[in-house]
DNA sequence: TGCCCCAATGTTAGTGGCTAACATTTGGTG
DNA sequence: CACCAAATGTTAGCCACTAACATTGGGGCA
């Protein structure tokens, strides 16, 4: 019996992912096969597709999204669509610097390097752009504007995190993706 | 001898882009078949890829990307750059009413409801991203500063577009474009 | 403890997107 | 008309992904 509550299921998963990012890192993400993922992790090919729907996937699957959409909605409302999620994604970037992040990071790396990945990526936010548009709608806000407002920002904040992993500087990435937000919501304006 | 300046390859490209579209309207994108429409086109399943880098090339490839950075480059310089890419879109959205556009209307229509397609319309989008970004720094923009802009900027146009397209109202394209810029760069902000 | 049931996994076979290598045709040109 | 090169066809194969069915293993209940 396990004393950790991890269940089989989480098990197998998180032993796919591992492998796959292992494998990614070291021979490239075209390079690696999902059946030689699989093997790695002492599964068959089939129980991979059955953790996850595609191969990128893997990468993809940040599920940290929830949190952002939350953090919007306490945003004060009363602000212009645009400047509102910008207040709430800036609120939201402070837990965003904390340790244990890494394997985000590793995530990322992988995807901004590559032309599919990269396009995932911004498709992955989809969710929470929906998410972010309806708080945005419950407060007012016609329904198209609240999607171009949460899809503006998210895409701004997509791009900012790409180039922050491509050029690994040592700037904090919370102050690279605070900056991306103030082009948008005019803090940089003089 | 062709009379018309329509070259063997422009033609095969077209009839196959033709057939493809007519298949996609009639039977879905997925229950269509590459093999399907090259056969419908006339040509083997080989001769496709050899117009066409993926399926969904078919459908994503508009290629009135630079007239767009034209645009924005023909904005005043000076704005902050969000400001300038929306004003230079702006200038842009004139010619997109005119006819002969059905064709693209008929992608657009496609795409928007398809997940994967949605996704590749963003990704589609990158190289006209790049051209815009470039023309900001030549102004003195920062490079970070300008994709940033650009970004944003394609993102809420895009969303537009399959807004749009997806609820077929009789609102002219360009003024739902418009306001989605004015989302943006505070017009709409009384 | 031991049994049993069902969820997780395995096997196999197949489809379709996409590529490589090589053979073949077609169209314009000297 | 003959020739060269570009466009196309043929064939074979890889890999992501799926369906259908068999199998196993582990946790709960008697």
């Amino acid at each position: 019996m396990m004393v950790t509550s991890t269940s089989r299921t989480e098990r197998t998963r998180a032993g796919l992912q591992a492998a796959a990012l292992r494998l990614f890192s070291e021979q490239g993400y075209d390079a690696t096969t999902v059946e030689q993922i699989a093997r790695e992790a002492g599964v068959s090919h089939m129980t991979f597709f059955r953790h996850f729907p595609t191969k990128d996937a893997v990468v993809l699957d940040d599920g940290f999204d929830p949190a952002i959409a939350a953090a919007v909605a306490a945003a004060p409302t009363g602000l212009p669509p645009l400047t509102r999620v910008c207040a709430g994604l800036r609120a939201a970037l402070t837990h965003v610097d904390l340790p244990g992040q890494e394997e985000v990071r590793v995530r990322v790396r992988i995807a901004a390097g590559h032309p599919v990945l990269r396009a995932g990526t911004f498709a992955a936010t989809e969710a929470t752009q929906e998410a972010i548009a309806e708080v945005l709608v419950a407060d007012g806000v016609s329904p198209f504007e609240a999607r171009i407002a949460s899809a503006a920002a998210l895409a701004a904040l997509t791009v900012a995190l790409l180039e922050w992993c491509l050029s690994d500087q040592d700037v904090p990435m919370s102050s690279r993706l605070g900056a991306a937000l103030d082009v948008l919501d005019g803090t940089a304006r003089r």
